[in-house]
DNA sequence: AGCTCATGGCGAG
DNA sequence: TCGCCCTGAGCTG
């Protein structure tokens, strides 16, 4: 269950146990077979992340193209490997590690063009060094589209998912329910070097932290969280419980089939009514 | 054993 | 907007 911080997580960790290295790949599952034959006892070249798609290269014009989707893992392990569980669709393996994928949306073999296409798809990634916000700006500034929903589309910016989307907006005070174009830019700037900062410590700690220090629990007198999503939030999944800072009862709505979560006290409406 | 839900995204209507 | 795809955990009975 990723988003962008975990993909570019995992892009690291592969290139860590296996670039430069040849490696043996197989798909106990079957339904990549024909795909891990063509790079088993290839060379790992290269690993690349861009928001929730990750690259591994095993070139000349030939990448595995992987999105994990909303139920999509990947375990790594030492070798020798076990026995494989018949889920796994992946299984990349070198004398002294392997890597079992399960369960994604997308593993397929791909060529330059066609990765290509993909990065064209997509919008700046805040954990892209190279990647610059105001390229979602040009979009957000021109949408009458709700910045809740903006900030899940991937063709405007690149990895952000439904945790970050949330705490993104508490941290910044805006209504999720605000249309792109009624952002100010300082506002859009500010939510952008916030999602560089947060992703990035995402990558860190592996995990989604966006509580500032002031209002961690020790901090604030309450017991630290207790959630399988396992970081320190504002809002996400928090709905009927207190807002940590102002009290008010968080509020939560479906919005584009995803749950939303908001506080009414410290991100009080000011985009369209709602229900 | 069966249901529900989850940090995602696609295509049909 | 809905149904569908992928998997597994945590309920309920």
């Amino acid at each position: 269950m990723p988003e962008g911080h975990t993909i570019h997580r995992l892009a690291a960790d592969y290139g860590e146990r296996f670039l430069g290295r040849t490696i043996r790949a197989t798909s106990p599952q079957g339904k990549f077979a024909d795909g891990a034959a063509l790079v088993d006892n290839q060379v790992l070249a290269d690993t690349e992340a861009h928001g929730k798609h990750l690259f591994l290269g095993f070139g000349p014009d030939r990448w595995i193209h992987i999105h994990l989707g909303l139920f999509g893992k990947l375990g790594f392990g030492g070798a020798p490997a076990p026995p494989p569980t018949d889920t796994v669709r992946l299984r990349i393996a070198s004398p002294s590690a392997h890597a079992d994928l399960r369960g994604p949306t997308t593993c397929a073999l791909i060529t330059d063009s066609e990765k290509q296409a993909i990065h064209d798809r997509l919008g700046p990634d805040p954990l892209r060094p190279q990647d610059d916000g105001a390229r979602a700006w040009q979009r957000i500034s021109r949408s009458r589209t709700t910045i809740a929903a903006l900030l899940l589309d991937q063709k405007i910016i690149a990895g952000v998912g439904n945790v970050y989307r949330a705490e993104v907006l508490f941290r910044h005070g805006i209504d999720p329910y605000l249309p792109g174009r009624d952002l100010t830019r300082a506002q859009w700037d500010a939510i952008w070097a916030d999602l560089v900062f947060l992703m990035a410590e995402g990558v860190r700690h592996n995990r989604i932290d966006t509580v500032r220090p002031e209002h961690l629990p020790e901090a604030m007198g309450r017991p630290p969280r207790v959630d399988d999503h396992g970081g320190e939030v504002y809002v996400y999944r928090r709905a009927h419980l207190g807002c940590h800072i102002c009290g008010s009862e968080i509020r939560t709505a479906g919005l584009a089939a995803r749950n939303l979560f908001w506080c009414p006290g410290c991100q009080p409406a000011t985009g369209a009514p709602r229900s």
